[in-house]
DNA sequence: GAGTTTGAAACT
DNA sequence: CAGTTTCAAACTC
């Protein structure tokens, strides 16, 4: 197991960091969402619950600030304290003796000390155990993992030659914890204490946020023995959640199966990508319902840090098993929509789903929306069993997967809105099953970065974006399937040069440099947009190039974390609402076109500007007169746009009470009446006219009425002959 | 539409 | 952090 150091999380991106401004979203029902091992009629009860917390403000971070977790490996006889803020970011030890999986804040040492005295830092791998997860703190509670025993494995069907795939990696996310964690059939599990799991920046912050609800979510693969763990737990398939020392409640164990076949490699040196420093925005909630279940489908808002702007990437899968619902209070729409998570309004969602293998998801385009959908067009036929249906994935096929409810399922992921959500997608460098979990106010995504051998049994054959449903009951947690690619794009460089083995990463990391120009991106990419009916050549901002299309993502983030942030944001108090956020560095345009952002924004600069010359300030009298200039304008095209518009209108009027006079019968028009002569006379008429009154001395103004009655006569008359004529040529016709 | 100007971003 | 380079948008003709 292994984890993401401090150092190397510090240098993720704010965007995916940062998560002061990110809300809770609302949660509609506290305690509903669960995570079923296999359907069972005990789904009713949820591994985790939503119930709100104070200071339920959890990161991927794994802190403690008070209590101490410690626990012993049986086998090796190491013992694992830990105490006070703790961070997920540090690597945690795992007991194959014992089976459990010790989220330690000083694991990394823990693990040296194990190393040192012959104890090789990664157990899991001896015992082939698989599939971990996650803590889902209550309030003090350490959380302990324990891996089911692994003597007796008969479904451990490893993929010939793959020496690395028998032994099992766990990937272990931390971040959250609820208070009312309820215990899954099957699975304990033990939360930890909120405060325990409170990060530092969000302890910066909001101390204790009564209103802020936690919900945490585990994701764990089930074993489709069908095997009740609760009342026995057959060792190959279950991992085992315990709780430690729980002041205020009974520790409660989950225990969480795993799939028979999971190919997942143990790589030393692998580490998941928490944001350590910052509070996540939000965690991606990924709940698996039990497909027996009868608790409606929930779909969650999820977070991806991914500050893609402003897109939104819908999944929805629908079976014929059950309705989906929405998980959240929010309706369906608004899960797609972007959601104020985070006070900073702009917060939006954006589901991300890679789409790169898979050919049932359709690119949607919105008329007049910015946003991005995709629609799954071909449902997974998950059966409620979990049984994998693709053939690739035969290995694990023995395994029972978690429980998936592919009825209808919606997942959508908000991305990371510029400055309102940071969270990050750990990626490890190696495929490996990740535990999930998130606490009501922030929900945290953790994906699989790589294609996942030994998971996927359970999650591939789903649809991307495929939520899986939470247990009846449960909280608004669901579970989404999101296909490693995802991960992997979203992963940064940094996280490969970690990894020890990272050649797949590396690979693809100057594969995607070579084909993505980064310093060519359209505006499409910079909005987070996909190219639609661009005029790019050899354009990889498409759905079909997600992972490229991801990394190149990554890597201007890399560079520059603000990189997807508005420019415009918000300045601080007292000041214009609208500012630049870095401000401009005009030199020759004196920030009076467009070429300044300020006056591109229509804003102006700032004392944070560092332009020459400026004119774009309030008292600018070259601003103010190009204001002007620029209203009159603009009036002046109102003015037009009016005039012409209501002469069409007034000359389609006249046609429509004309023509049915007189051009029905012969179906001669009016104007065919004005002939030249009938022009010369009446010019005529109005020479005369302006003649007789020059001769009569009358002024300007009575020389043009007269003109003007003398016309209006003449028109008067020529409407008259017209309306005589067709009258006498229709009483000839009859 | 081609050429020029400009400034942000990347790069060193 | 400063200087240089690159490049696409803005602008001009």
């Amino acid at each position: 197991m292994d984890v993401v150091s401090p150092e190397l999380n510090s240098l993720l991106p704010d965007e995916i960091m940062d998560t002061e401004d990110i809300e809770d979203v609302p949660h509609s029902q506290p305690g509903t969402t669960g995570v079923h091992s296999e359907p069972s009629d005990d789904a009713s009860v949820p591994m985790e619950t939503d119930t709100p917390m104070a200071s339920e403000n959890v990161s991927l971070c794994l802190a403690t600030s008070t209590a101490t977790t410690k626990t012993t490996d049986s086998v090796t006889g190491t013992s694992v304290t830990t105490s006070g803020l703790q961070k997920l970011t540090t690597p945690f030890t795992i007991s194959p003796a014992n089976r459990q999986i010790i989220l330690n804040k000083v694991a990394s040492q823990a693990s040296e000390a194990a190393k040192s005295a012959g104890n090789p830092p990664q157990v899991i791998k001896q015992d082939g155990q698989k599939l971990l997860v996650t803590a889902i703190g209550k309030s003090g509670q350490p959380i302990v993992l324990q891996l089911p025993h692994t003597g007796s494995k008969p479904g451990v069907s490893q993929t010939a030659g793959d020496t690395k795939s028998q032994a099992p990696q766990f990937k272990v996310v931390t971040i959250g914890g609820r208070s009312d964690l309820k215990p899954v059939v099957g699975n304990q599990v033990t939360t930890l204490q909120t405060q325990q799991l409170k990060t530092v920046q969000i302890a910066k912050k909001t101390p204790a946020s009564s209103a802020a609800p936690i919900k945490f979510i585990i994701t764990k693969t089930v074993n489709s023995k069908g095997i009740s763990p609760q009342t026995s737990v057959p060792p190959v398939i279950t991992g085992r959640v315990l709780t430690q020392s729980s002041p205020v409640m009974p520790p409660r164990t989950i225990t969480l199966s795993e799939p028979h076949n999971t190919n997942l490699q143990s790589i030393p040196g692998k580490k998941i990508a928490i944001s350590p420093l910052k509070t996540p925005s939000k965690v991606t909630v990924v709940s698996v319902a039990s497909p027996t279940s009868s608790a409606s489908q929930k779909s969650v808002a999820l977070p991806v840090n991914v500050a893609l702007g402003q897109q939104i990437l819908t999944v929805q899968q629908s079976t014929s098993v059950s309705p989906v619902k929405v998980a959240t209070s929010q309706s369906t729409t608004q899960n797609i929509k972007p959601v104020a998570v985070g006070g900073v309004g702009g917060s939006q969602f954006k589901t991300i789903i890679p789409l790169a293998t898979q050919p049932n998801v359709q690119q949607i385009q919105v008329p007049g929306s910015r946003f991005h959908y995709v629609r799954l067009v071909t449902a997974t036929t998950a059966s409620s069993t979990g049984q994998p249906s693709g053939p690739s994935t035969s290995s694990i096929q023995t395994a029972k997967p978690m429980v998936v409810s592919t009825a209808a399922v919606r997942m959508s992921v908000p991305v990371v809105p510029a400055q309102t959500m940071k969270q990050v997608a750990p990626k490890p460098l190696t495929s490996g099953p990740q535990v999930v979990t998130t606490t009501q106010t922030q929900q945290r995504l953790i994906m699989p970065a790589t294609p996942l051998p030994q998971i996927q049994p359970n999650f591939t054959n789903l649809p991307p974006g495929t939520v899986l449903t939470p247990a009846p009951g449960g909280g608004n947690v669901g579970y989404a399937v999101v296909p490693a690619q995802y991960v992997t794009q979203i992963q940064q460089p940094p996280f490969v040069t970690l990894a020890s083995s990272s050649s797949f990463s590396a690979s693809t990391g100057i594969q995607t440099q070579a084909r993505l120009p980064l310093n060519g991106y359209c505006d499409c990419f910079a909005n987070g947009e996909f190219c639609n009916n661009c005029n790019c050549n050899n354009c990889f901002n498409n759905l079909e190039h997600e992972t490229e299309r991801l990394k190149a993502i990554k890597t201007c983030l890399d560079r520059n974390p603000e990189a997807f942030k508005p420019k415009i944001g918000k300045g601080k108090e007292g000041e214009s609402d609208r500012r630049h956020s870095k401000g401009c560095n005009c030199k020759r345009s004196g920030c009076l076109k467009n070429y300044c952002e300020c006056y591109e924004a229509k804003i102006m600069c700032s004392s944070i500007c560092k332009c020459i010359g400026c004119k774009n300030f309030e008292e600018s009298p070259e601003r103010k007169t190009l204001m002007h200039l620029a209203d009159a304008a603009e009036v002046r095209v109102q003015q037009q746009t009016a005039a012409k518009t209501k002469l069409s209108s007034q000359i389609s009027d006249l046609l429509m009470r004309t023509t049915p006079v007189i051009s029905s019968g012969s179906g001669r028009l009016p104007y065919t009446f004005v002939t030249k002569e009938v022009l010369e006379a009446t010019c005529e008429c109005l020479l005369e006219q302006a003649k007789k009154a020059e001769q009569t001395h009358q002024p300007q103004v009575e020389a043009e009425r007269m003109i003007l009655e003398e016309f209006g006569h003449c028109l008067m008359r020529i409407i008259s002959s017209a309306g005589k004529a067709k009258s006498d040529c229709a009483s000839i016709n009859c």
